[in-house]
This record gives C-alpha cells, sequence and structure tokens, in this order.
RNA sequence: GGGCGAUUAGCUCAGUGGUGGAGCGCUGCCUUCACACGGCAGAGGUCGCAGGUUCGAGCCCCGCAUCGCCCA
C-alpha cells in the first residue's frame, strides 16, 4: 500500500492498478477461507479447462461470474472456496505432444509408453496450465494453494477408487460392438466426442443381381465402399414391392459372396429403392439389423483401424484409403453396368471432436459404464429440485438427454491418461475352456525372437518372455471372452490361478470420466476430509451449455453414486459467447477475440463488467467491443467522481484522518439534522440500488445486477447528487460536512457495491481514503438501509423543476453559460414549500442566479416560454429571442401529448368490465392519472389562449 | 425426423399481464472550476405475421414465416 496515497491520475489507467492489487492480495492469503470459522460456507469448483488451453472468451465470462459470485459471498459474511485446475485433456495433450515430438521425427511408439508419458509431464510443466495465469489475470480469486489435476495423486486415487467400485458392482463392462472410432486420433470415442453434422454428400444406387438370375434389387447408399463388407439386404416386411424376394439371395458385386435379403421392421420404405444394404461392420443401424436376425447377420470387417481398406475388403481394394476405395469401387461397378444413378443428397456425417476426422463405426471391444440406474437418479435429483438448473429451460434438454441416455464407452486406445486398473491372466481358461493365451493378441514394438506379433501362446512357444513382452506392447487385443479383474492397488498375480505372468489393459480413461467426479475428488475423496464436511455439495456451478452432458450429467450421476449427495445445489449456465454477428468464435473464421487483447486495450475491470453486463440468461451473448469501451468510460466516471470527492475533503474538508466508518456513524446518527433533502434522497437511491443489486446476484441475473449500479453510480450519484452537494459547499462549515461527509459515504458504498464486478479500482479508489481493515475484500457487502417515500416525492419536485427550465434552454439552443431567469408558478402547497427550500439548488443547477422566482401568485410575462408540469408551471422570459408561432406550435405538441394519453385513460376508465374486475389499486392508479393531465391539459390550453390574445 | 430458442429503436440487446427500456450510434447547444472517456437537451417503435384467452397482451395459448442451436 506504499503508494496509494498518490496523488490519483486525472484519467482512469488500468495497467497502473492491476497487477499491484493481484499480488497484495495474493501476499495476504485473501483467496484462502479461514476454515476454523463459524461462518456458513460458499464453495464452487472451477469448470477445469483443458491443460493445453489458453484463455479464451468463454472462459473469462465464466470466471468473471464466479469470481464476482465468490467476492460478492465474501462480503456477505461467507467462507468461500473457490476450488482451480485444469484437466488433462487425453486426446488433446497426446496430439500436442505427439506433434512436437514428430519435429524430432519420433513416434510415441519409437519411445516406448514410459518415456512417452515422462515427455508429455515436461511439457505440461513447460507449457500446460498457461490458462491459470490468464485467470490471474482477470482477477480470479480462486484458492490457489488447493490448485488441482486430475492427474494428480489424489484425483488419481480417487478415478481409481471409482472404478474399481463399479467393476465390481457389474456397473462396468467390457463389450464388443461397433463405436465411433477415430483413424487419425487411433482410439474410440464415446457417442458425444462424435460431432454430427448435415453434409451434401451423394446418393449412390447400386444393382445388386439376384442369384437366381431374375433380375436385380437395387439399394442406394452414401458410402459405396462399406458396400465390399456387406452381409444382407433388407426390406420393410410391409413394403409388397420385395415382399415376394424375401428370403432369396444376391450374389453382392465385386466380391461375388451371396447375401440374404431379409425384413427388418425399421426399414424405412421411402429411402432410396426402400430396399438397404446391410454392412453390420460400418453403421449403427445396420449393426442393429444384423443383431435383430437370428440367426445374427455376420460382421464382416472390410475397413481397418487406420481407415484403410482390410484384406477382407479383398486383393483389389485392401490398402487403399476408404475414400480412395470409395471412387474405386463406384468405378468398378459403373463399369460392369451396375450404377444406376447417383444423386446429391444431404446427410449427417459424424467427425472426432479433437481433430474432425471423419468417424469409421467399428467393431472393437471396449469398456463401458451402464449409466441406466445412475441416470435415473440423476433425473430425480433435478425432478425433485434437489439441484436447480438455472435457466430452467434448460432443464428439459438435460431430462431427455438422461432418458435416451446410452452406455458410456470409457476407454480411449492412448497413453495420457488414467490407466485403466484391468488385468488379464494369460494363463487361465476361459469359459469355454479356451486357453486365454490364444485370445490375447500382441503387436510388439519392436521384433522379439524374430515375431513383430502373435497370440500371447505363440510369443511365449517362440522364446519370448513375459517381462519382454509387457515391456514391448505396442497394442494389445483381447477376445472378449477373457475374464478381466480389478483391484485398487496393483496386482502381482492372478487371483484365480495364482500366476505371477498378468497383463495390464493398455488402454485409458476418458478424461472426462475424472472431470466427473471434479467436486469431491478436488476435495480430497475418498478420503473423509475436513473439506469434504465443510464445502461438499458445492453451491453452485456455473458452465455453459455446451457441457451439460459431456460434465454436468456426468458429474450429477458420480455425486450421487459415491457421495450420496448432490454435487452441486444449483447449475447456473450461462450463453456461449459468439462474435458480433452471432458467429461461433474459432481460429478458422478468424473472428476470435483474445481476452487478454481486451484486458490490455480496456483494463481488467472494464471487460469483466461487461461480461456481467452481457450474462443475460439465454443462449448466446454477442460480444461488442464497443460496449466495453462504454464501460471503461464508466470506471473512468466513478474514477474521476472519487477524486472530486477526495480533493474537495482535501479543500472545505473536515479532520482528514477521519475513517470511513466513522464518516459513515456520524452522518447517519449524529449529524442526520443536517442532511438536506438531496443527501436523504440519493441514501434512498443507494438503499434501492443496493437491494436490486443484491436481487439480481441472488437470482444469477448478473446484467440486472450490473445495470443497477451502473444506473446508480452514473445518473443518479454522479448526474444529480455530486452537482448538487456542489452548492453546499460554499453554505456552512456544517452543511458543507454533511454533504462531503454524504459523499464520501456514497462513494465508499458505490465501490463496494461495485467490488464483485470490478475489483482492482474498486480497491484502489477504496484506499484513497481512510478506513478500518487492509482491503474492500473484507469489508461488508451494502443492502438496503432505508426507504423513505416521502423524500423521493419532494425531490421529484426539485428534478422536475430543473428538467423543466433545462429542457427550455435546450429547446431553444440556450448556451449554458448564458443567465436566464425563470419563474416557477405553483399549484399545491407542497410544491411550493419544497421548491421554496430547495431554491439554492435549482437556481445553482439551471444557472438562473438570484433571477428565480417561486410562488403560487408568480406573474407570466409577456414572451415567455412556458413548461406545463403536475402541480408547477414554469416560465422563462426570452425577451429577444422569443417566437410566438414555435411557441404555440411547442405547446399544441405538449397538448397532442396530453390528449392522447386523456384519450387512452377515458377508454380504459369508461369501461365497466375494467372498473369492476381490474384490482383496485390499478384503477385508482389510472383515475390519479387521468385526473392529473385533466388539469395539465386545462392549464396548458390557458396557456395557448393567453398567447394567441397576444397575436 | 424430434426438441429447444430467437424475432423489440439505425446497430447490439434487456423486458417479471397494467400506456415499451438500456448501451452504442444520430441531431442541437456547451471546453461549465471531477470527468470531452464529459454535460444538457432532443429525434427515433404498427414489439416478425395472423388468430385466441383476458377488463387489459411485447409478455399467456394456437398457427405460420424466417434464422439459429441441440439430439437422432
Amino acid at each position: 500500500m506504499e503508494d496509494t496515497k498518490k496523488e490519483p491520475s486525472k484519467g482512469y489507467i488500468p495497467s497502473e492498478i492491476e497487477d499491484k492489487w493481484y499480488s497484495f492480495w495474493l501476499k495476504n492469503n485473501l483467496f484462502s477461507p479461514e476454515n476454523d470459522s463459524e461462518l456458513p460456507s460458499f464453495s464452487i469448483v472451477i469448470p477445469p479447462p483443458n491443460v493445453t488451453g489458453t484463455l479464451h472468451m468463454g472462459h473469462a465470462l465464466n470466471a468473471t461470474l464466479q469470481d464476482t459470485l465468490c467476492r460478492w459471498k465474501r462480503m456477505k459474511g461467507f467462507k468461500v472456496l473457490w476450488v482451480p485446475g485444469t484437466d488433462h485433456a487425453g486426446i488433446a495433450t497426446q496430439n500436442v505432444v505427439e506433434k512436437m515430438l514428430a519435429k524430432e521425427n519420433l513416434t510415441r511408439h519409437t519411445l516406448g509408453r514410459d518415456e512417452f508419458i515422462k515427455r508429455v509431464w515436461e511439457w505440461k510443466r513447460s507449457y500446460g496450465g498457461q490458462i491459470i495465469h490468464q485467470l490471474k489475470k482477470i482477477g480470479a480469486s480462486c484458492d490457489w494453494t488447493k490448485e488441482r489435476f486430475t492427474l494428480d495423486e489424489g484425483l488419481s486415487n480417487a478415478v481409481r477408487e471409482v472404478f474399481v467400485s463399479l467393476f465390481n458392482e457389474g456397473l462396468i463392462y467390457r463389450a464388443l460392438r461397433l463405436i465411433n472410432w477415430c483413424p487419425r486420433c487411433y482410439t474410440a470415442l464415446s457417442d458425444l466426442e462424435a460431432e454430427h453434422e448435415e453434409l451434401e454428400g451423394r446418393l449412390t444406387y447400386i444393382k445388386y443381381p439376384l442369384e437366381d438370375g431374375s433380375g436385380h434389387i437395387v439399394v442406394a447408399t452414401t458410402r459405396p465402399e462399406t458396400m465390399l463388407g456387406d452381409t444382407a439386404v433388407a426390406v420393410n416386411p410391409l413394403d409388397v414391392r420385395y415382399q415376394q424376394l424375401a428370403g432369396k439371395r444376391l450374389i453382392l458385386p465385386l466380391t461375388n459372396r451371396a447375401i440374404p435379403i431379409v425384413t427388418d421392421t425399421e426399414v424405412d420404405q421411402a429411402f432410396g429403392t426402400g430396399a438397404v444394404k446391410v454392412t453390420p461392420s460400418h453403421d449403427f443401424n445396420d449393426e442393429a439389423i444384423a443383431k435383430r436376425q437370428n440367426p445374427n447377420l455376420p460382421f464382416i470387417t472390410v475397413i481397418g483401424l487406420d481407415g484403410t481398406m482390410t484384406a477382407e475388403a479383398g486383393r483389389r481394394f485392401a490398402g487403399l484409403d476408404r475414400y480412395e476405395c470409395r471412387k474405386q469401387v463406384v468405378a468398378d461397378l459403373k463399369e460392369k453396368g451396375l450404377i444406376q444413378k447417383e444423386e446429391k443428397h444431404v446427410h449427417s456425417v459424424a467427425s472426432c471432436y479433437r481433430c474432425k476426422t471423419i468417424i469409421e463405426p467399428l467393431p472393437t471391444a471396449q469398456w463401458y459404464v451402464s449409466v441406466s440406474s445412475m441416470a435415473k437418479d440423476a433425473i430425480d435429483a433435478v425432478k425433485e429440485g434437489k439441484i436447480r438448473i438455472i435457466p430452467d429451460g434448460w432443464k428439459n434438454n438435460y431430462y431427455s438427454w438422461m432418458e435416451n441416455i446410452r452406455d458410456w464407452c470409457i476407454s480411449r486406445q492412448i497413453w495420457w491418461g488414467h490407466r485403466i486398473p484391468v488385468w488379464y491372466c494369460p494363463k487361465c481358461t476361459d469359459d469355454q475352456g479356451a486357453s486365454n493365451s490364444e485370445s490375447i493378441f500382441i503387436v510388439l514394438s519392436k521384433k522379439l525372437r524374430g515375431l513383430n506379433e502373435g497370440t500371447y501362446k505363440q510369443l511365449t512357444e517362440a522364446g519370448v518372455e513375459h517381462k519382454d513382452i509387457i515391456q514391448n506392447v505396442r497394442s494389445l487385443t483381447v477376445g472378449i471372452s477373457v475374464k478381466p479383474f480389478s483391484a485398487t492397488l496393483d496386482p502381482t498375480s492372478c487371483p484365480h490361478c495364482g500366476c505371477g505372468d498378468i497383463i495390464r489393459d493398455q488402454d485409458v480413461l476418458d478424461t472426462w470420466f475424472s472431470s466427473a467426479l471434479w467436486p469431491f475428488s478436488t476435495m480430497g475423496w475418498p478420503d473423509k476430509t475436513k473439506d469434504l464436511s465443510e464445502y461438499y455439495p458445492t453451491s453452485v456451478l456455473v458452465t455453459a451449455f455446451d457441457i451439460l452432458f459431456f460434465w454436468v450429467a456426468r458429474m450429477i450421476m458420480m455425486g450421487l453414486k459415491f457421495m450420496k449427495d448432490r454435487p452441486f445445489n444449483d447449475v447456473y449456465i450461462h450463453a456461449l459467447i459468439r462474435d458480433e454477428s452471432g458467429q461461433k468464435m474459432s481460429k478458422s473464421k478468424g473472428n476470435v477475440i483474445d481476452p487478454l487483447i481486451m484486458i490490455d486495450e480496456y483494463g481488467a475491470d472494464s471487460f469483466r463488467f461487461s461480461l456481467a453486463a452481457f450474462a443475460a440468461q439465454g443462449r448466446d451473448i454477442r460480444f461488442s467491443e464497443e460496449r466495453v469501451e462504454g464501460y471503461k468510460h464508466f470506471i473512468n466516471k466513478l474514477w474521476n467522481a472519487s477524486r472530486f470527492i477526495n480533493l474537495n475533503i482535501e479543500k472545505y474538508g473536515f479532520d482528514k484522518g477521519l475513517k470511513i466508518e466513522e464518516i459513515a456513524k456520524e452522518l447517519l446518527v449524529t449529524d442526520r439534522a443536517l442532511m438536506r433533502l438531496p443527501e436523504r434522497w440519493i441514501l434512498n437511491r443507494l438503499s434501492f440500488a443496493a437491494a436490486e443489486v443484491n436481487r439480481g446476484l441472488e437470482e444469477y441475473r448478473f446484467n440486472d445486477a450490473a445495470n443497477a449500479v451502473y444506473q446508480f453510480v452514473w445518473y443518479e450519484f454522479c448526474d444529480w447528487y455530486i452537482e448538487l452537494s456542489k452548492t453546499s459547499f460554499e453554505r456552512s462549515k456544517e452543511y458543507s460536512e454533511a454533504a462531503l461527509k454524504c459523499l464520501l459515504y456514497v462513494l465508499d458504498a458505490s465501490v463496494r457495491l461495485l467490488h464483485p464486478f470490478m475489483p482492482f479500482v474498486t480497491e484502489e479508489i477504496w484506499n484513497s481514503y481512510p478506513h478500518e481493515g487492509k482491503t474492500i475484500m473484507l469489508t461488508s457487502y451494502p443492502d438496503m438501509l432505508e426507504e423513505d417515500a416521502q423524500v423521493l416525492e419532494r425531490m421529484d419536485f426539485v428534478i422536475n423543476a430543473v428538467t423543466g427550465i433545462r429542457s427550455i434552454r435546450g429547446e431553444f439552443n440556450i448556451s449554458p453559460s448564458k443567465k436566464i431567469s425563470a419563474l416557477i408558478r405553483t399549484f399545491s402547497d407542497a410544491a411550493r414549500l419544497n421548491l421554496l427550500e430547495h431554491k439554492d439548488y435549482i437556481s445553482a443547477l439551471t444557472r438562473c442566479g438570484e433571477n428565480l422566482e417561486i410562488g403560487e401568485n408568480v406573474e407570466k410575462s409577456e414572451g415567455s416560454v412556458t413548461s406545463v408540469k403536475t402541480e408547477m408551471e414554469i416560465y422563462v422570459p426570452l425577451s429577444g429571442l422569443f417566437d410566438i408561432e414555435a411557441e404555440t406550435e411547442r405547446l399544441d405538441k405538449e397538448l397532442k401529448k396530453v390528449d392522447e394519453a386523456i384519450h387512452g385513460l377515458n377508454i380504459k376508465l369508461s369501461n365497466e368490465d375494467f372498473i369492476e374486475r381490474a384490482p383496485k389499486a390499478v384503477v385508482d392508479k389510472e383515475k390519479l392519472k387521468y385526473n392529473e393531465h385533466i388539469l395539465k391539459r386545462e392549464r396548458i390550453v390557458e396557456n395557448i389562449s393567453k398567447l394567441k390574445e397576444i397575436k
């Protein structure tokens, strides 16, 4: 705090204050909760960004909202824990490191598994987690002492515990079925990781000749190359076109295999010709058809894991890339005259969410989590209101996904991640009595005893030792009949036969598996920690809707299952940030806005405030840099208001050592009698604003909260109160002191209100005047103090008088520096008394000087412009400038306005149904308005007729 | 194909049954002793279209159109 007493600069310069205060907060350990306190707890776990990631707009919004909540709750008297961290992003990280290795002409296979993992950790240490530093730039008040990583030892223990427990319960199982395979990442993906996109492709109609030579059937396909793996053609049993053909056989062109015509009720008669080719190995629908047939249709896999054609595709095609093969197949069929036609066709294509490569459905053995029972509990938790989803509209999305959820494929054929804690014993036999050693197939990373690959049996019989096999596995394929076993601690022998030659599964778990445990694994589970008892369930999860299924739903399932309690009370789902024209920001479109550049240019505070102000509940936010600039202007306004107040304390002030807390007490208690109407008014408005801000934050309506404080500070505090207060400075020492105390009091409350939104500049301003405590972070948050409707009504007279006179000035283009005189004729005692009492304010704000006359009998002089208000009329004599025509026109316009209002009210009030059925308060209000307008109208008419007399 | 959302000022968007708001932009006046990153005053709307419920609809209901998203 050394240099805070320095004269504040004339304009607000964010770069001069931000880093300074962040270091100060860190140094004083202000982000960690005091654990032994009795305070109620408030906790959030950050949605862990990828360790490979850098901060983008979505993270910035996400972190800003969480930080706003955390800072607000701290000031509200909660002990707040905000847990930060990153996830290991299996595929993404592995891709990054493999790319680096490629530059050294290395692959992970040449390095070997252990060495490769070492290299990834090295990469993580030097480049990973940049995003953590970037979060600090935006002011995130995370408890950095609690930072976690999904591959930490503790979190890995949690993953292991959960896996083994689900495995033992039979909820984790291994199965051979079609999965989404990415040939580039060389791994299986979950359903969610396959992104579907509508693309224009081509529908090719192929003739399949009947075996008996009686003709052919035409099938339509978007993937001609898969015909090599067809094992049937299916038709709908109700389709009259094909009824007599069912059961016959076809000769599959190019392969000359005979395949049956089968029936299946799911076949869409309207698609193509109504006859569909069935390729069980390469299409999910076809797999289902094949499995519905009795006996099941055979699976012929013609495309391999690398996306090239297998030997089963036939010698002509084997080794070709799947898309090359497509061309070749079509060319060959054309040559044989078997292509009936080709047409354009829009269809859905799935691609890898990491690398965009088109996915190949392939039959492989993978690990799955059976989710149906957990999903049911997760649905109930939301239905019963144990977990609130905000905004409410997302509930339906959540339900419909949960209700249609399929088992979750969790195994990935990569190395970076939590290795699946499952082992196989080659010495045991399966249920059929066959030796496992024949069902375990190993591709070696280097030649051993002259062999590149082989079954375990083949390798051992050739003399390869078990430990050499284990050390040189490139890939492991274990038959589905081999029984796996799992354990929390690495086993050294087979629990069934006791032999030590066991082989561990090579796969790792889906990163989202560990993310699903985040709310409790970060707090030390499976140990029973103090953090868990204090902070679980967490208070709220703040996230974007794009990971509602990936992450939120899975956390709910895992939390309920293993903690026996929901992971969070509320889920607040914020919008996605798009660019100004509504496009998703992406590197390839070049429309990415870097949050760090925004911070450099406008300051973290302006940027944060903008994000909060943008965060209306909805689907997306169009980011506008202009608005950020606008909010920087707002901070500049606040900055200058504080400068003004400090300068005047210097000039007119009371004891400069007086702390804000003492000032508050004096103002609100001792000096109350010295407060005039504007002081009472601004305290009322402050109170109202504080209530609005609190309500906004309470309901996650960040934009309402930001807006309420913006409106108050600029339009009420700066535009009205500060201007009004200036007249008090010269009045008397007591009154000027009361006004100055009020200014400082409201400034202090304003910066405290603003602190959760703009932590840096508020800390800086707060430190510009004496106070107790060392940081604004530990002050209390303002809330509703007092409400006095009378004060607001009285102030309305003053405001109406001032704006009335100013309007005349404005409309007649009278320079603000030019002194004018004004007369106000009042039509009620309240108006007269209030205006007379505050004549000094009115005169100062309208620059009338001594030439302001107020009373019920003031006479309008000729050549005066008139403004007719409720309970008063304002006359401004404009000797030289007065234009009778213009004035008549002006009043006619006023008359028209009033007439329109009266007309509308008249219709309403003459409607008997309205009088009878509308609430009494509404009817009374309308009647009152009607009467006021009638009175106003009379006076306008009177003024117009006077003008006519002059003419 | 199923579901969800959007359509409000020139632009970007709030809006909770009781005569429609904000920011930016626009027009006029003003370097006024915190701030020109400012002040004061103004202009600008058939709330996508069509029907219904209601005393009363931007808001609730039905349909349509356009755009977007999610799921299959």
